[in-house]
DNA sequence: GCGCAAAAATGAAGCGCTTCAAATTTAACA
DNA sequence: TGTTAAATTTGAAGCGCTTCATTTTTGCGC
């Protein structure tokens, strides 16, 4: 009795005995055939070992029940948080998640974007609002909808879910400024399109500027978002002019680095100096000492997005813009500015 | 000019003025059609922003191009890892990775493999050899290869890439046994229906046994895979009738919570108690201490699990078993038992 | 039991592509 | 230039499903 050929569902119609229509209406609609066309049809599924087809499902509906989503990184945990969240929801509702990760390559975003498009997704998922023009316009030529996340200051007509960087920016500044602070630096991650890192940059620059601190550019440290980055920061930042007592690292596996650096290089944190961060992952609360960090509620962003984004696939009308809540964990690595 | 409808390749087509069939093989071996063919389509599918649509494409070539992952978690970073190298690998050849997580939820795993089979994925990937039969039955009735990451202790007759966690748990058990510890105890994650766990402690069970060394069951503490448990873990242990000296965490998460802990106790590691771990994830080599671990090469599994299942598909016979090697890295977390 | 509206089942059309046998064009060589 | 084989192109069939206009069955009130 070999399974030759895969079972389609017109075999499963002829063994329960009834039509292709009624058995297609059993699986997909089940509340529109009888219970007992119902029950015969899902005993010849079980006897066939039958599997749906979901390309000639979404080819005859037109409807894919599945989104996408762009993510910088995989490996980020942030983002790991994120993805895992919207896959949840996604899948509550009857959706798949499909996910693609540029590895921070801008180039290669466009081509994920067309790669899900042809995978026939019925809305995308983008961190950030930072991307060519070319991908929104093709997704609104399309007629996809899309959602922004994390980034909520330069959403402009989008749809949103996330926080303002640029108060982010500000809230982590404020804590360092409360700590009697006056000499800065930060660490941020690629900043070339990438406007969570410019944002945030931007809210501590104009929050500094009101209390009269100046933050130039030769303050503000470029390295990959890695640990060795936070490494090279750190390093970077003792050789400043003015070396600075308050160090902001705008992610914090750069606070991480930033450490293990710090410990090889006899650094006391926060004696000598404080290290403030934005995201909280999984490990900065046990990071030695504890990261000082501004939590990003990466779970709630993933959770909302994949709400907002299904309800504009069936129609409906989420709010433009999802604002999430921000919240200061102080913890040992940020104290008071040291008095010389 | 409004485009109220998507353009197909028969739009592309007479616009290019060409047949159908040359369009769809200018865009499938563009090597079988002549250069001029080629340039037209090529610039008709621009003028139309044209995009293929794989649901088509899959039904009438019964191929995906796509393979399906099944994870127990997103966002345990060393599955991140492995997810990330699957992905670049699976891209360069040409075929899109489909991940489902099944949150270490056994009951999910089957629901998520069918659903991957309903998109169509041509073959699969899983960690670790504990699975439902009917999954592989389900795949084998269909026909689609698979392969068990992770681990080759009980691979059986099918095709594996990874290490056998037997052989790693005596190669972190050793490296304690070599600074002189003979109280021991282990902090797992979850065991049941998880062969690596299960693996890696009889691994250190045998190995313990051959220095007449008994590891009682009671002194296996089972958690779950977070800094919480790492952290409960910990107590547990010092609670034990016999206080152990070496204390191996089957995972880096769990080592993290356990250093944490430790902290809080005032336990001194590795003074008091060694801490060795498997794994390897990204951050613990800035754990205070530094973790003593085995790396195991998430990224290489990643990817030769990808290059082998892409060759299963094209009908290739990669090796059924692939080892990838282990490294021991001694760090800060372990030291010399203590003599008293 | 009868008639009628509502519920359920039917079956054929068609979603957008690949494929392949047949037809046509090109290239090679005498 | 003529012939033939090789390289291209063509166009129709069909992948497995959903959909929807029709037909058939069911349930209900009298």
């Amino acid at each position: 009795m070999s399974k030759s050929t895969k079972p389609r569902l017109e075999d499963v119609a002829k063994l329960a005995g009834v039509s292709l229509g009624s058995a297609s209406n059993a699986l997909s609609s089940p509340q529109s055939v009888k219970p007992a066309t119902l029950r015969k049809v899902e005993e010849a599924v079980r006897k066939l070992g039958y599997v749906r087809n979901a390309a000639a499902r979404a080819l005859a509906s037109n409807r894919s029940y599945s989104i996408g989503a762009v993510f910088p990184s995989i490996t980020n945990p942030i983002f790991a948080d994120t993805m895992q969240a919207i896959q949840i929801e996604a899948s509550k509702l009857g959706y798949q998640l499909f996910i693609a990760s540029t590895e921070y390559s801008v180039a290669s975003e466009l081509a994920s974007v067309k790669n899900l498009l042809e995978r026939g997704v019925e809305g995308m998922l983008f961190v950030g609002t930072d991307h060519e023009p070319e991908i929104f316009e093709t997704l609104k030529s399309g007629n996809r909808p899309y959602i922004l996340m994390w980034s909520l200051d330069e959403c402009d007509t989008n749809y949103g879910v996330g926080f303002y960087n640029q108060q982010a920016g500000q809230m982590i500044t404020e804590h360092l400024l409360g700590l009697g602070h006056e000499k800065f630096a930060v660490i941020s991650g690629p900043i070339f399109k990438n406007d969570r890192m410019r944002l945030r940059i931007k809210g501590i620059r104009d929050t500094l500027a009101k209390q009269g601190i100046d933050l130039p550019d030769d303050q503000v440290i470029e390295h990959p978002l890695t640990l060795e980055g936070g490494r090279a920061g750190l390093i970077n930042a003792l050789e400043l002019k003015t070396r600075p007592t308050a160090l902001i690292t705008l992610s914090d596996i750069l606070a991480m680095g930033v450490n293990a650096e710090a410990k090889e290089q006899n650094v006391l944190i926060p004696k000598e100096i404080s290290i403030a961060s934005i995201d909280n992952n999984t490990y900065s609360s046990v990071a030695i000492p504890a990261i000082t960090t501004l939590e990003t509620p990466a779970n709630d962003i993933g959770r909302k997005s994949a709400q907002h984004i299904i309800a504009l696939i069936e129609g409906k009308k989420p709010p433009r813009l999802e604002e999430v809540s921000l919240q200061l964990l102080i913890r040992d690595s940020s104290g008071p500015a040291p008095k010389d």
